[in-house]
DNA sequence: CTAGGTGCAAAAGGTTTGCGGTTAA
DNA sequence: TTAACCGCAAACCTTTTGCACCTAG
């Protein structure tokens, strides 16, 4: 029931991000943005591919490339580039960072509430701003426990 | 005169990053290096390899990938994602940002005194920062000025 | 002398494209 | 009906790797 509410809402504003750009409503496109906000852990577009698979055995990677761009061009998905690795989707579009482990390589959101006040009076003459986009490094609550555990030992 | 002073800083420092990495002080790096001091316009591997070959013709890509990761690594050169293309090489290293022109697809050093202050005490709890990227993306003075003539000719 | 570096060619990702057949509107 | 979309396979671009030879220290 609930469930049902979620993914109505989404089919929703699928339809009608689609509708407003001259763009159909297909099965896949509801799939792969289905498979974005069910685990919005920001999967690759292979991890997007295997997961939407499973539910559609005959979609290829092609499609998902396609669609994520088309899912990315109506404003309802974000792209994130680490480092290293291939691209990944993250269908939070709250104004909001990310935070990337350097030792288990996960991708966390952080919240941006008033984090960057204020940015644009700091640009050279000239310069119009239109997005900003903050990439923080570190350790996650995780991996910095387990650090702070081995330096306890080592000092020992 | 000038110029070989200039060079010749840049070799003392090298050398000595790559001695206190237990790295040897090869033609290629110095080239390389070079290079990237000479135009600092952010060029790909591929324009670093160009660049290099004009003066060092059997210089190869893989020696270039090979020495651009190198200098990452001694801290001497930075690496800048942009959203599509090529991963591109700077070598500002004083704490700046990018600036990313959508229209003429230009990258542009934005230094970043005091712009981001006090961030780490908005993280949630237990991330350990240790090192933020701040993209910017917009419009550079050139093709700002541009669109704004268009604009008044399509207003009037 | 020898560990580290280089050049080459080939492979490995990751992403895009061309095209014939399919489908939403 | 038909422009948009899909699936496939092949191409593409960027980066990495294995290996034989070379060279700075």
């Amino acid at each position: 029931m609930k469930k049902d509410s979620v993914t109505q809402l989404a089919d929703e504003r699928l339809n009608e991000r689609l509708a407003r750009t001259g763009q159909r409503f297909t099965e896949q496109r509801r799939r792969v943005y289905g498979v974005l906000l069910q685990h919005r852990d920001h999967p690759s577009a292979e991890e997007v591919f295997l997961r939407a698979k499973q539910v559609m055995p005959e979609i290829s990677m092609a499609t998902v490339y396609n669609t994520l761009d088309t899912l990315v061009q109506c404003g309802l998905v974000r792209q994130v580039k680490q480092d290293r690795g291939a691209t990944r989707y993250c269908s939070n579009m709250k104004q909001h960072h990310h935070f990337y482990c350097e030792e288990c390589g996960g991708t966390f959101d952080v919240d941006s509430d008033g984090v960057v006040p204020g940015l644009e009076p700091q640009l050279p003459p000239g310069f119009k701003m239109r997005s900003l986009d903050l990439s923080l490094r570190g350790l996650c609550p995780e991996c910095s426990a387990r650090q702070r555990r081995k330096n306890r030992h080592s000092i020992s």
